[in-house]
DNA sequence: GTCTATAGCCGGATAGAC
DNA sequence: GTCTATCCGGCTATAGAC
């Protein structure tokens, strides 16, 4: 059964993907990437020129993944205001509270799946090494940061709080925390993070205050 | 001209950490190694069983390095009581002036020298994945820890300040930053971190308080 | 378009002359 | 101990039959 060209490069793009979370950047060869999606090895030329090619897909993939999830994740927390904003008191603490559990949650979830984090790190610095990848991991992390620059508007936003720092600064800052912590939790998987993150997610709130509804600055 | 076993395996283990740094790992072959120490292919096996062995041998030199150079550090921090330690009120400024300066000094270093950094990483990275380096990487990050804590605790020395968080988590703190903000310098070579050092240093330092030199704490 | 086959290269590791 | 020569396997990429 014939398949579009379109259709096998979205199906040898997952399937490095899985090939580099599974077994890492260097165990991806163009051999394990076929047999991993059940091609041929001379069909892989015809959706991709090269190796490197493919990996630019695959970093392409997860960064549209995170995006999704990120959509997703905004809308779920945007929907239910059961809970109701706290205006003035619980706003530094709901912020922090939604700062902790979000970047907690990144963090189960490289417990859960440590080879998917690894894998994306090795990704970053093959392309950082190989001048066809150039571009791909300034790209990537630029992606990553706007990201993130989301989820900081949203919250501050649900916590009726405003950031007193730009955007981009605190979306460098949690991007360069994440990947620390990553980094951390592969090497020492049974190690604590909790008081890290008590140390860390109060410099981050300390960057907000309540958000005026209305303008009280006298004229 | 004949030379000692001991010899060749520090001059090869020399030569793959400059073809790590320069090249990265994945170009660390035992071929690029052997012709950057100038020894003919065969040679190798004579100093090492195997590529993973003298991998294992570069991150022990490498720690071994910092280990040297932290001491050095320290003891160069120490001689000169010249500037006088503020006991009362110069003790926090101090120590956040000096912890910023060291975090600032080893981002410096990995802009001045980003091949170093980025293969250490990918070092870890491939220890992770390759079942002949089990327990390398856990061990190169206890010793990176160990290193920390001796530079914290010389720096309350300093600032007469005493941490009140166990040194141990202040250190895997700042480990996890330093690779946070290595990730970010090699990623994006132009940015500037100072905002993310202005963000983080205080929290670190809010886990200090002055210390007391006598006890006063009534009884 | 899809396969088999293979070119051509580089890798780790070793054999065997000296 | 030190060299040359090589084995053998895996890699990317392509040629050529169908």
């Amino acid at each position: 059964m014939r398949v579009s060209a379109e259709q096998r490069r979205r199906e040898l793009a997952a399937a490095a993907l899985r090939v580099v979370v599974r077994d890492g950047v260097a165990a991806a060869t163009i051999r394990a990437i076929v047999a991993e999606a059940g091609m041929k090895l001379a069909s892989f030329h015809y959706a991709y020129r090269s190796r490197d090619e493919v990996l630019r897909e695959v970093v392409r993939l997860v960064v549209e993944g995170e995006r999704e999830t990120t959509a997703a994740a905004l809308a779920e927390a945007a929907a239910p205001p059961a809970s109701g904003r706290a205006d003035e008191a619980g706003g530094p603490e709901l912020l922090a509270a939604l700062t902790r559990r979000t970047l907690g949650a990144y963090l189960a979830s490289v417990h859960a799946d440590p080879g998917r984090e690894q894998g994306m790190l090795e990704l970053t610095f093959t392309a950082l090494r190989t001048p066809e990848l150039e571009g791909v991991a300034a790209e990537q992390y630029a992606q990553y940061r706007g990201l993130v620059a989301e989820i900081l508007a949203a919250g501050a936003e649900l916590a009726g709080m405003r950031w007193t720092a730009p955007l981009e600064e605190l979306a460098r800052a949690i991007v360069a925390i994440s990947d620390g912590l990553t980094v951390a939790a592969l090497v020492d998987p049974d190690a604590d993070l909790e008081p890290v993150l008590d140390l860390l997610v109060p410099a981050l709130v300390a960057r907000a205050e309540p958000a005026l509804t209305a303008e009280r600055i006298p004229g």
